[in-house]
DNA sequence: ATCTATTCATAAAG
DNA sequence: TCTTTATGAATAGAT
């Protein structure tokens, strides 16, 4: 068409090759147009230009047909996969937010709060529960305040022993400028013994 | 071109439209062909006949045209978004996962158990919540006995009620059939005060 | 972009 | 579906 044959091959004059390139892509756009008009066919046509431009015609919406191609060729890779790796991550949420329920309830009726549907048998068993986390809780309590009673006592000790010590030098030194640096012993050891 | 131009619509003779598409689909697929060739372009098309039946033309890999097409339409929707959501979705679960580390954490201490590293404060209220929830538990377990004790007299009081029918509907009859077919009333009485 | 000579595509018929 | 044929469409090359 045209006024001369054209050989199947790259164009080599490059503005010659823009124009036709330009003219066929439009009659190419065209013609899938009529096709899908006449003939009721699914038709998806991108073209890129050698210098990157960007031209499109679907019939129907792109992502479909191209949805459609792949499953035609059987590329069942793409979205098959990527669908089935969702399903996965689904189950796998809906596997997590039971246990938070399972745990939660739990931690509830540990609370004592929903605990009406709860028979006899259940009550029974979480209050065996309960008593042993209230024992155990209660006999770490008691060390925990043992071991402090028994820290502050040690450090009363440390200070009264300090304060033999000071009283010591105290009397060593002359009388007269004693009473105005010092306070009492007595009054020191108070303070302590308050925390 | 042919004999008579053509409307532009579907075409309703069924067997001309399976025709003309049969000879558009082949002129469109070579003119896709020659424009690649002669123009250095890339091309993809995509054909579906309305019965179903796929064609399809491209000058490159057909993925790698789709993904071009996707980059250009801006659809960073497939990859990106598709990729989003699984960041999206990484981050559910961890927040998912953590929400179960700490509950069950909450539930062991609720047991006694893991409670090394707790300060006297958290065993204090730790034991507060326990005594509470004994509480609520041994409140709820004695409503449940007294109801479960009512219900047993209650069944118990229309046993005896049964028995004391029975017993006098023997009475009324005559004496020489009773020992034979009918257990004794006090043995009867025993057996349900058993359960 | 527009024109025009040619080639191509294809509608209709066989 | 394939071929033929008449005709409209597309387009190469020139302007």
């Amino acid at each position: 068409m045209g006024r001369g044959k054209v050989e199947l091959k790259r164009i080599e004059n490059s503005a010659s090759r823009q124009v036709t390139f330009s003219k066929r892509r439009n009659g190419l756009l065209k013609k899938a147009f009529e096709l899908s008009i006449l003939c009721e066919a699914e038709v998806s046509l991108i073209i890129f230009s050698p210098t990157g431009k960007f031209y499109q015609f679907s019939s129907h919406d792109m992502e479909r047909s191209v949805a459609r191609y792949r499953s035609e060729v059987g590329l069942p890779g793409t979205n098959d996969q990527r669908s089935r790796s969702m399903e996965f991550w689904r189950c796998e949420i809906e596997e997590l937010r039971r246990t938070i329920n399972k745990t939660e309830a739990q931690l509830r009726h540990f609370t004592g709060e929903d605990i009406a549907k709860l028979g006899l048998k259940e009550l029974k068993q979480l209050e065996r529960q309960l008593k042993t986390g209230v024992e155990r809780i209660r006999s770490k309590k008691k060390r925990a305040i043992s071991e402090h009673i028994k820290l502050l006592k040690s450090e009363q000790r440390a200070l009264q022993e300090e304060n033999a010590r000071l009283q010591k030098r105290l009397h060593e030194l002359p009388d007269d400028n004693v009473s105005s640096r010092i306070p009492e012993p007595n009054a020191c050891n108070a303070f302590h013994q308050q925390r």
